[in-house]
DNA sequence: GCAAAATGTCAAG
DNA sequence: TTGACCTTTTGCA
């Protein structure tokens, strides 16, 4: 259940064990036998992450996947394990493996159609270097409410249900303000923001946007329902001011705010 | 044993 | 805007 921190700690896992190695690539589950077998025996250049999408790159062909909303991966060190249920694709090494289940899409592409993926893509916070001023030159042309475009990976990339709730709460921004009403002084401190805050998600593997944010930081332990401001906390007293928080849908998915404090 | 939910995306109408 | 799709886990009979 991946936002763009779980996919960027994915790339660097999997380049740190797998990257430089023949990988052995399979399909136990037999949808990407054919895949599979294009790139087994073969050494791995590195695993990158763009938004949520990742890239494996073996020489010219590229393993892309997209965990979508069930995606997940398994790893461990030493045998893997019986393959069990619907095993997409597994890599092993000599002391490592990974199994992967329930993506979106797991394909091998060129690295020119890797090329035009990443075109369509917004700017991704969590790359190095990157620039907000793009997504908001899409946000402020836009009278589409900001909730929806925090989470178009057109104009931004790798925000998620969570982040976007957050994030919004945290800048006091009613989440049905139309794009075009956005000032770059809202803006500039909300990328900001999100740079920080899916950084400290990457380091610590979890998403932690309150002010325990700190004690994440430090090592500390924080509880998971410490966790957040407004996201999956229909009903529940604000933290700030105590207004019952606020769930809605919105192009199909769930959208929390405090009603008070975001206006 | 079965329904519902979960940090997502695409395409049809 | 709605439904389809990917899979596992949880909660309630």
């Amino acid at each position: 259940m991946p936002e763009g921190h779980t996919l960027h700690g994915l790339a660097r896992d999997q380049s740190q064990h797998f990257a430089g190695k023949r990988v052995r690539v399979s399909s136990p589950q037999g949808t990407f036998a054919a895949g599979a077998a294009l790139v087994d025996g073969r050494i791995l250049d590195v695993v990158t992450a763009h938004g949520k999408h990742l890239f494996a790159a073996f020489g010219e062909l590229v393993v892309h996947v997209h965990l979508g909303l069930f995606g997940k991966y398994t790893a461990g060190s030493g045998e893997p394990p019986e393959p069990r249920g619907a095993l997409r694709m597994r890599w092993v090494v000599d002391d490592h493996w990974t199994d992967l289940r329930g993506a979106t899409a797991c394909e091998v592409l060129t690295k020119l159609e890797v090329g035009a993926i990443i075109a369509r893509l917004g700017p991704d916070p969590l790359r190095p270097r990157a620039k907000g001023d793009r997504a908001y030159a899409r946000i402020a042309r836009s009278r589409a409410p900001v909730a929806g475009l925090l989470m178009d990976q057109s104009v931004l990339s790798g925000v998620g249900n969570v982040y976007r709730a957050e994030i919004l709460f945290r800048h006091r921004i009613p989440p049905y303000l139309p794009g075009r009403d956005v000032t770059e002084d809202l803006w500039a401190p909300l990328w900001r923001d999100l740079v920080t805050l899916m950084r400290a998600g990457l380091r610590s593997g979890r998403i932690i946007t309150t002010r325990h944010l700190d004690r994440d930081r430090q090592g500390g332990y924080v509880r998971a329902a410490d966790a957040h401001y407004v996201y999956r906390r229909t009903g529940l007293p604000c933290r700030i001011c105590g207004t019952p928080i606020t769930m809605q849908l919105l192009a199909a998915r769930k959208l929390y705010w405090c009603p008070t404090c975001q206006t």
